[in-house]
Order: structure tokens, then sequence, then C-alpha cells
DNA sequence: TCTGGGGTCCTAGGACCC
DNA sequence: TCTGGGGTCCTAGGACCC
């Protein structure tokens, strides 16, 4: 049976949840990212359309953005509010569909295979429900699997409301940057440029053979059915963690092995606090080191039996900083906690 | 002084086991 | 001199997403 699968996307997120805070605000470009300092280290979480006109962008370090539009205004990211404003909207979207899954704070698949047949009156009735609850606009995309959904929200941006059916993938898919398709990123569009391969239709044009030679079987596959607007990924409605991490980025690049040594234990604290918690306990450490020219090292050791008791954890996190060789600045510092389980009541007692 | 912080999934080689 | 095949775990790194 064919599906129907909804996509929700809210329109500049973080920066509209800031603007109901800020309304003296609205109509200027306004950029939220990092600590609302350009002059330093992070990026742009969200920047509103008023602000990607001088060509701001997600991902784009702060100091870019400031160098492009000096007037816009900057905040810092503020989590804890977003999550409130995620869960409100998250709340009308349970409301039509149980199958609903979040991707982040402010995206949403829903699976509506049970009422195909009002799924666009339905997604309108969304908007308006979001838009009357919380003042915030969100854009819908209605497809026969997750991939097409997705496009088709994103292709009337903003407060859009799209419906792409497998009929229209030559038309309305495939003029696309393949850049468009979810899961190919900088590296894959580089990869595929040197097959001559720009729009999706020129990858559905490519035999699979060719994909395969540039890359492995499955990935060929995976890109191959895309670029023809196929996808059998499920809505999936619940999801197991795997890991648990924290990670800093330098204002300064460090160059201490104390003070790195200090910073590691701090994060493992804190890593440690959220596993106990959720009553998780832990088989592998990894610490994660960056540089200033971003290559990325990482070392790992598996404490052979899952833990959760902290001298066991910072034990492992003290081996796997002494195995690198810290002959150079660090900019990034990262503790990740993984092979999750869920702690025996006699492990607890630590 | 370009490039955050939270994650997921995939690949690939070596170890180890049957 | 020849020398399987499959499975799983561990580790490191790459790519990607929001």
């Amino acid at each position: 049976m064919a599906r129907v699968i909804m996509h929700v996307d809210m329109d500049a997120f973080f920066a509209s949840v800031e603007l109901q805070r800020h309304p003296e605000l609205v109509g200027q470009p306004l950029v939220v990212g990092g600590k609302g300092d350009p002059s330093q280290r992070g990026v742009v979480s969200t920047a509103t359309y008023e602000a990607r006109v001088f060509g701001i962008h997600s991902g784009m370090p702060l100091r870019t953005a400031v160098r492009l539009c000096p007037d816009a205004v900057f905040l810092p990211v503020d989590f804890t509010a977003y999550r409130a404003a995620s869960a409100r909207v998250f709340e009308h979207l349970q409301q039509v569909s149980e199958a609903f899954q979040p991707v982040g704070l402010d995206e949403a698949y829903m699976d509506l295979s049970h009422r195909q047949a009002d799924a666009v009156a339905l997604g309108a009735q969304l908007k308006r429900d979001i838009h009357a609850d919380t003042g915030l606009v969100a854009s819908v995309g209605i497809g026969p699997n997750r991939l097409l959904a997705k496009i088709a929200s994103d292709l009337e941006k903003p407060d859009g409301l799209t419906h792409l059916t497998a009929d229209d993938v030559p038309g309305r898919v495939w003029p696309l940057p393949v850049r468009t398709l979810h899961g190919v990123g900088p590296r894959t569009a580089e990869r595929l440029a040197t097959l001559a391969i720009e729009t999706i239709g020129d990858l559905a044009n490519m035999p699979l053979a060719r994909l395969q030679a540039v890359f492995s079987a499955r990935h060929a596959h995976t890109l191959h059915a895309a670029a023809h607007g196929l996808d059998d990924r499920p809505v999936q409605t619940e999801r197991v963690r795997k890991s648990i991490g924290r990670e800093r980025t330098f204002q300064q690049d460090c160059r201490s092995s104390g003070r790195l040594a200090y910073e590691a234990r701090v994060m493992l604290d804190d890593v440690h606090g959220r596993l106990q918690q959720r009553a998780l306990a832990a088989r592998t450490v990894t610490v994660k080191l960056r540089y200033r020219d971003f290559t990325t090292h990482t070392r790992s050791r598996s404490l052979g039996a899952a833990t959760q008791q902290i001298d066991a954890l910072a034990e492992a996190v003290e081996q796997c900083l002494f195995a690198h060789h810290l002959h150079r600045a660090v900019r990034l510092l990262g503790v990740q906690l993984s092979g999750l389980e869920v702690a025996m009541p006699d492990r607890q007692g630590g």
C-alpha cells in the first residue's frame, strides 16, 4: 500500500523564537549562533530571511557573517527556550499522527498513510494551529516517502505547503542540485561532479554501474534510488540513544597537556552525570582532539564491561589522552561515551 | 585568527573464535 | 608448499545532518 508521509519544518526556527521575545527586532537581519559575539569563535545556527539576503546561512562562522552584514543583530543560542517552543509545536504534530519522528528541535516526519485523502488539508490546518498557538511559521511537505516529503517542505519555504507525487519527480525534482538530496554533502557532491553530475536528474540518468566505480555498492545504490525518488525508510517512532558526549572548541588553541587533562575531566563529570540520570552504563570512552588544520584524531578505550563508575571512565580518558602525542596546540577537545546499556541495579552503587 | 556542538551511520582492517 | 569461510568485536576515521 502506498504511504503518505508528511515533513514539517519550522522556518528560521531559533531566530523566530528570539523574535517573539524581542519583537523590536522584527524586520532587522538577525543571526543566532554561538555566544552571540561575532568576534569569538562560533557558527551561525539560524539566520532570519532578512540576514540570508546578505549570504548568511547556517554553519557559517560568525566572523564571516558579521563581515557580510556588519549591521546584523547577533544573539546567543538559548536551547532552553527553543526546547520549550519545540515541545509546543510537537504537541500539535503528535495529535495528528502517533507515527511521529522528531529530527532535532525544528523538524519532524509523520506517517499519514491511515488518512491519505485529507493529507493536504491536514497540513494546512496544522500550519494554522501552530501559528495560532505559538506565532511560529512552519513549512509542510507531503510525499510518498520521507525523501520526497523533505524535498517538498523545502520547495516553497517559508510558509510553504507542497505535495509531491512520484509523477512529479522528473519535472520538479530532477532540476534541483544534487546537494538537495538528504545524505549528499560537500564530499559526495564533489565526487559526483567528477562524473559531471550536478543535478538530481543527472544522477538519475547515470548508470548504477558507473556510480559503483566511485562509491561503495551500498552508497551507490542509495544515491541511485534517491535520484529516482525512491526511499523506503520508515518513520521511526522511537530510537535508542547510542552515545553521550561533550565537546568544546577553545577560544584560543590549547597547548597545555595539564589544562587538557583538567578540561577532559570536567567534561567527563558532565557526561557521566547524564549517563547516571538515564541509569545507563557505558562500555567505551572516546577522546577527540582537533587541531588548527582541522585534522581530528580520536582514541577509544573499551572497558570490557559496561560501567557507571567514574573512576574506571576517568582512567580510560587518561589513557586516551596519553596515547595522543600532545605536541600540537589543540583546538577542540571532546569526550564521548558509547556502548550504552541500561545499568544493572547492583552496579549502581559505585 | 574562517569553520559549534549535539549526534548518527558506514567502512575497513585486524584480532579472535569456531 | 599451501593455507577455508563466516561471524563478531574493537578501533579509527570519514561523511553527513540539524
